[in-house]
DNA sequence: AGAAACTTTCAATAGTTTTTGAAAGTAGAA
DNA sequence: TTCTACTTTCAAAAACTATTGAAAGTTTCT
């Protein structure tokens, strides 16, 4: 396979697994065209590159920064800015679920808490089953937030270390 | 909180966070409202709960079905059919990541392992970057699949254990 | 200040996904 | 076999999301 052959699928496979995350495809195919990228790449390029309108890329550049995936880059007597991605694969994603968690987890954690407070006549058996099922939902969602706001607190070796302990 | 405005509540939430995990909200509504539901529902109930019509009732049932988050259930002298969701939190998740590894990770790993094999002049430095960064990807993406391989074949203790280790 | 070189915004348009509901299909009962 | 009570399909419509590109905004330079 050439090259450019090889660029070019990887960003579009890149871009549709992005659909199934909640990232829409155009963010997903910037982010891997700056990840198999090197140099900074200006919004010309990825335009060009991507063959995307100037407004798309703006608007999802940004997103990208927002979730601190890519960064701006000034260049030395260049007036336009350049934007690089995050290289380490683990960094990003410890980025990624930081915003999910941030984005996702949280805002279902408070909603569990809300419902759990239902109240009713004392011995309605209902009741009580809806909240024996809301407290076993928030007890495993509350248990995949503790280890996700770890994930987001450690470093490399953490993640590493944990996976080989998992898998042994 | 009344018992029916916190059941709505819910199931209205976990159709919103369905959406953000490659599930759609229809789908998550009925998974949610199953959930909190003891008694196997029929498709009009269903229906007639979330308004939704007799198409989309029937292709959502189905694909929670094809997920094996719900099953169809006979009742003694009823011909319609009824069902009734995995009431188990730690079975839904674990079968929630077996299907999303077979939908995401396993295609992006085929598009890794395709796109390693480029191709180019033997001291094309640009060549080597990319595999270099195809090569990181990888070796990631190939620890979140053996991780949650671990996962779907593991029980719901090693689950509890591992939460504790990792918190710990 | 004015002009040039850029970035950002946003209303209109295009594209995608979901939902509807009527029609077709299927299986049990008589 | 036909009737009836259901389930499934699918083309059309609606709803939602992403994209465009021209115009407005900003910053830097002279």
């Amino acid at each position: 396979m050439e090259l450019e052959v090889a660029r070019e699928k990887f960003v579009q496979s890149w871009g549709s697994l992005g659909t199934s995350w909640g990232i829409n495809r155009t963010m997903a195919q910037i982010h891997s065209l700056l990840l198999i990228t090197k140099k900074p790449l200006s919004a010309e390029d990825i335009m060009a590159s991507l063959q995307i309108s100037r407004g798309n890329a703006n608007m999802n550049i940004r997103a990208l920064i927002d979730w601190q995936l890519v960064r701006r880059e000034l260049q030395a007597g260049e007036r336009k800015e350049f934007f690089v991605a995050e290289k380490d694969i683990w960094e990003v994603a410890r980025r990624v679920t930081a915003e999910r968690k941030k984005r996702e987890l949280e805002p279902i954690l408070r909603v569990l808490e809300q419902v759990s407070q239902v109240k009713g006549p004392k011995d309605d058996e209902e009741v009580a089953e809806f909240k024996e099922m809301i407290s076993r939902i928030q007890d495993f969602v509350g248990k995949l937030d503790a280890v996700t706001e770890k994930m987001t607190k450690s470093d490399r070796n953490w993640f590493f270390r944990t996976v080989m302990k998992l898998m042994g």
